[in-house]
DNA sequence: CCCTCATATATGTTTTAACAGATTTTTAAC
DNA sequence: GTTAAAAATCTGTTAAAACATATATGAGGG
């Protein structure tokens, strides 16, 4: 005995309930925005328990990358994803949960450093699983070497 | 005499600034994640001297493609790519700038008619071009058969 | 050393987004 | 007909994003 599968492909067309077929350029941007939102919207769900907001668990994962070195506001900037000029209202908000720490650099006193504590750590693994999850939710849609060609048409897309 | 075109791909870990290779499910992710931040950046870029925001040109678009006939509130939020439930806000916006009308729907009190204006239909028509731009862009940097790939990739991808 | 410019971060203000709950009208069961 | 539930939209409140500008430190030239 086995398990069937029905898996229903939207084209973005039906997603948008757009009659016709929209042009090739303008599709590819939709799809682009749209599959976003959805992933975007899951990953939301599983975080929201846990008082945190995406970019706050991008800043906490980039922190633990660290390794233990504390980093500097500009450089957790550059690893976001998405770069905004709120990095400092972002750190605030885990400095209050206690998820990181913020000290002025001994070296360079224009910046400061940023460090995940423990605390944040511990968020980090308990949320470790449910994030491995959710990256294998969309992505066990396809196989292997369609993910490789996906990743490589993103790159290339974007030039 | 020829131009060249250089292009320097990036990889998302080039971009994130992540030493060694993510794996292909969480690379696959971020990917995604951010591709639609350089497009809608991009994109916001275009519209912002018009002063309006993305999800509101959407309305706009969306309105214009009833070709005359009124949408309802929640046809509109059906046919968003980010279905949100402040779609009585972005009108309001939009109704503010005299790009749409709204008014009790006749044949059940509990609609609203919402309509673009000539207005309206005049701030699409001088968009249309450089939206046209926006849509190439990125798309330029693939051959069709690769956007038809990426889409049909992203399409599966969502399930 | 002093001045200017660049860098790094922070703050004030205004728009939007997110979430929960309220209001109004319709539908359908009794 | 009355009433309960559903559907469609709206509103209040709080959190986050966007944008411009300010402050503070460092680096380099004269």
């Amino acid at each position: 005995m086995h398990t069937n599968f029905v898996v229903t492909i939207m084209r973005i067309e039906d997603v948008i309930k757009s009659n016709g077929t929209l042009p090739l350029n303008q599709r590819t941007v939709m799809n682009i925005l749209y599959t976003q939102n959805v992933v975007a919207e899951k990953f939301n769900e599983i975080i929201k328990p846990y008082d945190i907001s995406a970019e706050q668990f991008n800043v906490l994962r980039i922190l633990r990358g660290q390794k233990g070195k504390p980093a500097n506001m500009c450089v957790i900037q550059e690893r976001m994803i998405s770069r905004t000029s709120n990095t400092t209202r972002l750190v605030d908000k885990l400095l209050n949960k206690e998820l990181v720490t913020r000290e002025v650099c001994s070296v360079n006193r224009r910046k400061m450093d940023i460090a995940i504590t423990n605390k944040g750590l511990d968020l980090l693994k308990e949320l470790d699983p449910q994030i491995e999850e959710h990256d294998n939710l969309f992505s066990k849609n396809l196989n292997t070497e369609e993910l490789k060609q996906l990743n490589d048409l993103l790159e290339k897309y974007r030039g």
